[in-house]
DNA sequence: TAATTATTCAATAATTCTATTGAATAATTA
DNA sequence: TAATTATTCAATAGAATTATTGAATAATTA
């Protein structure tokens, strides 16, 4: 075998995968499929594509081994196919994040208009949690929530947040978060919070980033 | 600013990103800067392409901000624009090394018909350097070894073995690193190493990885 | 069995990406 | 200044990717 041949057999391996991912709607079904399995109508709705589209798409990373599939009556559930495509999406976005001033800006513009300008890292939550100080709130939806979430954590999906900001203890401040560092939830949730005199944060990251750090998460 | 304007902006600007990476020659132009910086001649040479074409896929790389230029003379050399392009670059040739059976089985089939099936870790090397017992070598050219290398390491770029193989102590092993888990140099190096009859194993993955991890490294 | 539902497939036109060619630019040397 | 060199630009034709449409499939329910 020569040198050459062996080259070209590995990028051409490689090549699939980026050219998969090079694509806005399938970057965004792989961030959301990081929380939780779907299926293809579930995200033809959040991508606001049509099905066929959407189908289309996930054929194309099911083609490249980014996505596996679960069949259930007939329901096609999608979810990612390893730990690892989550890496690759997180070293992406991380790059994107440091690289474009334009996106930190955006998101900044965006925190500082909804009052929710502190955010706080993972390490300074689990410092937080350790001391007991504080409450833990998932703002996911409840299937994603279901699916994986920070221990301590209370599931206040968006929808039910203003109804049960009342049975919040008072006492103690609130940290909330949701997909990621572009998920909005946790900023709108912040933003209510504050409104009701209670001290919240958002966590700048999400749960699939606390997974993808090794530690301890519970289910359902 | 609405949710759905921001989730846009956030993924258009990411997508740019993911489209740079998508051209197998694209992803290999990053190898190659991941080991020093390169005038667009020297990579057209590696890839095997024309001056324009090479020059073009530069251009769409620095478009996207995955490489930056630094003009001498009438050379422009390029590299890396930072430390977090080769760690996307590092993610997904890990999940392309574990999904795709058809990679492992190449690299394997060739390793096993240069007789260097043996190979390290960087944890393991590290132990074996701090007993003494070892010798490692920097098979790549003397320039990449000039931009970085492990620390104790000798350079004896690949066409320069032969003649330095009698200068080697016969009893300390050989740990032999190259680029990369896909770069053959090491594989050819164990190959003449044991056929002297010294004990040589390579390295599994390369420098680049080494100082990924933010092991301490040396200069020129 | 027929009707319904979720998903996939197939064909198409519009758009985007690619390699090639040769000319243009900018820095250096004769 | 003219010639040389490395790189970039611009135009182009061919190839690949995309969203759309409507039909086909496969699992379920009536």
């Amino acid at each position: 075998m020569e040198k050459k041949e062996l080259k070209e057999k590995v990028y051409s391996e490689l090549v699939g995968l980026t050219k998969a991912l090079a694509n806005p709607y399938r970057l965004q079904i792989i961030d959301l499929l990081a929380q939780s399995s779907r299926t293809v109508e579930e995200i033809a709705t959040q991508l606001d594509v049509s099905i066929a589209n959407a189908s289309q798409h996930l054929q194309t990373l099911k083609g490249a081994q980014l996505v596996s599939i679960q069949k259930e009556g007939h329901y096609v559930h999608y979810r990612l196919a390893d730990e690892k495509v989550y890496l690759v999406w997180k070293s992406l976005r991380d790059l994107g994040i440091e690289r474009f001033a334009q996106i930190e800006r955006t998101l900044k513009d965006f925190r500082e208009q909804k009052n929710s300008f502190q955010s706080i890292s993972i390490d300074e939550l689990i410092e937080k949690v350790r001391q007991e100080n504080v409450v833990v709130l998932d703002v996911r939806p409840e299937k994603e929530y279901r699916a994986g979430h920070i221990p301590q954590a209370l599931s206040v999906p968006m929808e039910h947040l203003s109804e049960r900001i009342a049975a919040l203890p008072k006492d103690k401040p609130v940290i909330v978060y949701c997909r990621g560092p572009f998920c909005v939830f946790a900023d709108e949730a912040v933003e209510q919070l504050q409104k009701q005199g209670i001290k919240a944060w958002r966590l700048e990251e999400g749960f699939p980033d606390w997974k993808s750090r090794n530690l301890p998460f519970h289910m359902a």
